[in-house]
DNA sequence: TATAACGTTGACGTTAACGTAAACTTTGAC
DNA sequence: GTCAAAGTTTACGTTAACGTCAACGTTATA
């Protein structure tokens, strides 16, 4: 007995923290494919894993579109030549975004540090100052 | 002579790849300020800079709202202990989001990495395939 | 002086990614 | 058997982030 876990909607909609709506939108959009007993929806597996996939994109900027592409070079589509070198190609684009885009994020860490030491330093003076003006009075 | 380097409109967008359209609709949204020459806005090295961490916060994913709150905390607006505490909350936020974005991304690189890998794998075998079935000719 | 080139202000259009509401069916619990 | 919970479809609404005119002013230069 092989364990084919399913899903409802509702189901994923609450461990994933998104509405119902949101999931037949995607499905809508081709990217999710559950199977239908009678009208309801099924979930396997794999369309949580593309859930899963689908909500990573979203948290580091990628389209519904973008999530796709790169969905899709999980499982690539056809056995030709060409379209081996054509991914691969993707690949490597993506990738170089990537890394690029985890510079931006690294930048951005360094120098909210600074800002929270800053912020620090300002706010150890701003009680310097309070304690002494308190012991003024 | 202090350098007070100024720059067009089109300047701008040029450099950072943008229309200008763009530039005077995060003017609009307040999040640029440049000063006018008559009509024409003349922009300063500070509104170069703010474009710059716009762009880069578009990058990695973040809306111009919260670009706006990241730029915000660079230069803090009042001196008043609560709002200092309340940065320093802001900036550890933003800080464990930004990790969490950089997790998702090297997770994402990690897969690549393996998409590449099965893709590459699968070229080569088709490319043997073809020089064998050339042969037979 | 005319004619590009660059600038300006409206103002309406567009796309992605859902939200929201209505009207209806299916199903498990009492 | 009824009734609340969960599901469905259809369809219009909304927001962000600009795009795309139109109609106009300013400046350099030939």
């Amino acid at each position: 007995m092989s364990e084919h876990k399913t899903y409802s909607i509702s189901q994923l909609a609450a461990e994933f923290g998104v509405t119902t709506r949101t999931i037949r939108f995607y499905e809508e959009k081709g990217m999710l494919h559950p199977e239908r007993s009678g009208q309801t929806r099924i979930f396997s597996n794999t369309d949580r894993v593309r859930l899963e996939l689908i909500l990573r994109g979203k948290r580091i900027g990628m389209s519904l579109e973008e999530s796709r592409e790169i969905i899709d070079m999980y499982d690539p589509a056809g056995g030709n030549i060409e379209q081996y070198r054509y991914l691969l190609e993707q690949i490597d684009k993506r990738e170089a975004q990537l890394q690029s885009q985890l510079l931006d994020i690294q930048d951005l860490l360094g120098s909210l540090s600074e800002v929270r030491q800053r912020t620090a330093v300002a706010l150890k003076q701003a009680l310097a100052q309070q304690s002494e003006t308190s012991e003024q009075e």
